[in-house]
DNA sequence: TCGAATGTTGCGAA
DNA sequence: TTTCGCAACATTCG
């Protein structure tokens, strides 16, 4: 169940494994061609066979494949992983044989998806900035959140607005900032706005460095996990104490997701 | 048995 | 028009 930090890891495991490889072949298995998206799985397998794939990037919580022509683009959902065994393992919705070695894309939940574009506009049209490149910059965010009527937690997890933060960094990213969930975007203080913007990349960046978050079912490398887990401040700590100022981290249902967060040093208002 | 789970989309209602 | 809350997708786990 990867956010940035997740994808990130994932792709430096599967990058040299993928480099310079030629697409052989593809499978769907069962009847799981809901997972191609924008087209059919014979449409998509006639444009990737045969492409070498030039290199591997992440783009929010996208995984790219840039082929000699074209894009084919992973998104892992809650639980996809990829796997190089000879056989597919369970839960295998997608296959990719290349010119040295299998790709296994493995999905409990099924949620996953794979894509083919001839360039990426598609995601580039609904993505905000990559909270870890050049074009995240203060002054923009500070005036798209100003326009926002939107709780700040939401809009986090909105990845038109910032891309590639989930649940858990969102959370997180808060707790840094000192700023509760529920506060209106528009609402938030200068220096409010100031500390986010510090915390993101700040909070991301850590993350990677401890190669993510595996509190499930997040592996790479087949059984690797990270160790982020052991880091948070404030997800999945709900009764445990607040590492700034000792009082109950608390759990609420909000904007749709568990929302953890302080109520002690996260204050419910923004001051504007 | 029930509820929740690191994601996204789409719907109806406010 | 924008935001909110919820269901749906499919499966596992506590």
């Amino acid at each position: 169940m990867p956010e940035l930090p997740e994808v990130e890891t994932v792709v430096k495991s599967i990058r040299p494994k993928l480099e310079n490889k030629t697409i052989k072949n593809c499978q769907i298995y069962q009847n799981y061609s809901r997972i191609i998206l924008h087209s059919s799985f014979h449409v998509l397998k006639n444009k990737i066979l045969g492409k070498k794939i030039i290199q591997v990037t992440r783009r929010a919580k996208y995984i790219v494949l840039h082929l000699s022509e074209g894009y084919l683009i992973f998104h892992l959902r809650m639980t996809g992983q990829f796997q190089f065994n000879a056989q597919a393992p369970k839960h295998t919705t997608f296959s990719l044989d290349l010119s040295q070695g299998k790709m296994h894309f493995v999905d409990t939940r099924k949620f996953g998806t794979v894509e083919y574009h001839p360039d990426l506009t598609i995601l580039e049209k609904k993505l905000g900035p990559e909270p870890l490149g050049e074009d995240f910059k203060l002054a923009p965010f500070q005036a798209a959140l100003n326009k926002s009527a939107k709780n700040i937690k939401a809009y986090l997890l909105d990845q038109s607005k910032v891309a590639g933060l989930g649940n858990i960094y969102v959370d997180e990213v808060l707790w840094q900032a000192k700023i509760h969930p529920a506060t209106k975007a528009g609402n938030l203080s200068k220096i409010q706005i100031v500390e986010l913007f510090k915390a993101i990349p700040q909070i991301l960046n850590f993350s990677i460095k401890h190669q993510g978050t595996t509190f499930i079912n997040f592996y790479f490398e087949e059984s690797k996990g990270g160790n982020f887990q052991n880091m948070l401040k404030v997800f999945n700590r709900e009764g445990e104490s607040c590492p700034r100022c000792n009082k109950v981290i608390v759990k609420i249902k909000f904007a749709g997701r568990g929302t953890h967060f302080c109520p002690a040093c996260q204050k419910a208002k923004g001051n504007k």
